[in-house]
DNA sequence: TTTGATGTTGTTATCGATAACATTTTCATT
DNA sequence: AATGAAAATGTTATCGATAACAACATCAAA
């Protein structure tokens, strides 16, 4: 393995100092032009660049944002993580990548690899499960005091950071509303876990949104649920299985696309004809929702948009003083086929 | 923002020299009992942990590996990353991403980056455009001097380096044969630029697979298109149009699955129903061909396995000299649906 | 008591780059 | 030619950790 010229190799060529050598590298124009070019020579000749190991001790901090989140295969929390990606690109930053898992907070090792590492900022995203919330808050305390962090997660009263939030009400209410013009009346919200805060929150928004319309919210048609495409299938057979065929809901809310994907594939397995017989809508925008048959409604929470503000937020808290406020960002509703809006259709 | 403490403020604290600090944290035997546990409690109670920058600058390493691809949010890349991950996660080490986007080889910046941060060792994942080759070929070696490098793509002959690649003899032959089996004659491949050496490999051995079963290699049913749903679309469209239904192809296998989610929209707005009217492969086994309607028979070319034998091999590299081989990995069908092997269905 | 073999601990150069500060050079002005 | 300001360049401590090497302590054997 070859080894790259140091500062020093390319100041002894150059019969300068290694200041001069820096100042050259860093275009400071206090360096006469003919030193500068003979400096430049070397430099060229040896592909000399400074050593970012050496940058980042000597700077004390590592150009580095770290995204913590459960798991990057997921479409959401991929989208999070690109979308920071390019953001802390332009700004000269490479991200690093902290995968939780199940357990949705800060394990104390990834805090303290956090720290070791001198990272100029920390992006959480993920659910917030009640168990694990007194850790997580514990762990983005410890890692306030070092770095800025800024969380993009349901809003929850204590933490003390840069929160970007979803707009819990307007993402219930815009699938709810929507419904509610074509026809619905008993509508059903299906997938995530009762222990999450997450869930709860939007569960919570959804009954109150029900509620405001008027509609029954049956404790029948609120199932606990997973976040996967298995859990939907079982979700929907264990609550139509539960009930009597007059009381089935005439839509379903997911709590995701991938759960509404399941949840599509068990009712054509009932028999059941989509969107006449079901309207689904889920969560999240997903690149196959054009493509499902019928291609799927969904509420846009936006996550590249949040992830950006994220960013950028961490990288101007990292100038100034540490600040702690929240951005609530609207949530949209994608109208496709599968609440058979498209056919004029309106439910009795 | 809260400052670490360093190693000097514990051995003043603990009264040693910083020497003895380091063979504590080190677990050095060469220790009394005694200071050993004086040490340790200080650094219990300051909670000092070595700074990563200084120990990469001493050591001369980073204890990172990069991965370049395209992009992460393409389902087959994004499970190639994570995979990564996880494996070298495993041996304590972390991930850098690099995102190429279109150009597929790796540019000059990028190179001088990995360099510049001595980085473990370089995955590269991608397709091989023949008009890049020869960038991506300067960009290997060149890194090759410095660090190991694997790639995950298809076989080349000029890359000196660790090369993952996927067989693709049973790539192509996997889906004709089984299609051949379900007694389809008429056989087209659609997806994939012209201009990507992948494809026309992959082309190349599907039209090998073709010839040796005595199957028509009808240039008509091979058709240049994208990576993606639309290019699907549009590409299925291309085809049948320009050909006389008496001459359709009974039987399409795509460039992957996304490609066939395009292919399977535009066949049913054309009102044909699958797969009776025409059995679809796709290829990547993505999480969402179960889902499909009807679900998606797909190639499984295991990224993961893929991805982690590379980041093993880099990991082995840096210790030994570095070596330069190939590794071939296998293929497998993954049957659903959608030719209508479920309903015993064969096509006279 | 001396010798030497272990066991334990300290000293210091090193990894590269940076910037504050010090020094030298340049050049216009008197 | 002397002066001083401005421009150019050099010196050196620093960022934290590490390890080679040196040095010292301890204790058993002679």
């Amino acid at each position: 393995m070859q080894s790259r010229p140091t500062i020093y190799d390319i100041a002894r060529e150059a019969g300068v100092s290694t200041a001069t050598v820096t100042r050259v590298v860093r275009k400071d124009p206090h360096v006469k032009e003919t030193t500068r070019l003979k400096v430049q020579q070397v430099i060229d000749a040896h592909g000399y660049m400074p050593s970012v190991s050496a940058q980042n001790l000597e700077g004390g901090r590592s150009r580095t944002i770290a995204v913590v989140l459960p798991v990057v295969s997921n479409l959401y929390f991929n989208r999070i993580f690109d979308a920071a990606y390019w953001e802390s690109e332009k700004n000269g930053c490479s991200i690093r990548l902290f995968q939780t898992m199940e357990n949705q907070a800060i394990s104390p090792e990834i805090v303290n690899e956090l720290i070791r590492c001198r990272m100029d900022g920390v992006l959480f995203a993920g659910s917030i499960w009640s168990s694990d919330r007194d850790d997580l808050n514990a762990a983005l305390k410890k890692l306030g005091k070092y770095m800025p962090v800024a969380t993009i997660c349901p809003p929850d009263v204590s933490l003390e950071c840069i929160c970007i939030q979803s707009d819990l009400v307007s993402c219930s209410r815009l699938p709810v509303r929507h419904l509610h013009t074509l026809g619905h009346r008993r509508i059903a919200f299906l997938g995530g876990s009762m222990h999450s805060r997450d869930t709860s929150r939007r569960g919570a928004g959804f009954l109150e949104q029900l509620r405001q319309m008027g509609l029954p919210d049956d404790p029948a048609y609120h199932v606990d649920a997973g976040y996967d495409m298995e859990s939907g299938e079982r979700a929907v057979l264990r609550m139509l299985s539960g009930l009597d065929s007059s009381r089935w809901p005439s839509a379903i809310v997911t709590f995701n696309d991938l759960v509404a994907l399941g949840v599509m594939k068990q009712l054509k397995k009932m028999g059941l004809s989509l969107p006449q017989d079901m309207a689904i809508i889920g969560c999240d925008n997903q690149f196959f929702c054009a493509y499902t048959d019928p291609s799927l409604t969904s509420v846009d929470l936006h996550p590249e948009e949040m992830a950006q503000s994220a960013v950028r937020e961490l990288l101007l808290a990292r100038e100034s003083s540490s600040r702690s406020f929240a951005i609530v960002r609207d949530a949209t509703l994608v109208i496709r086929e599968s609440c058979g809006a498209h056919l004029g259709y309106r439910r009795l």
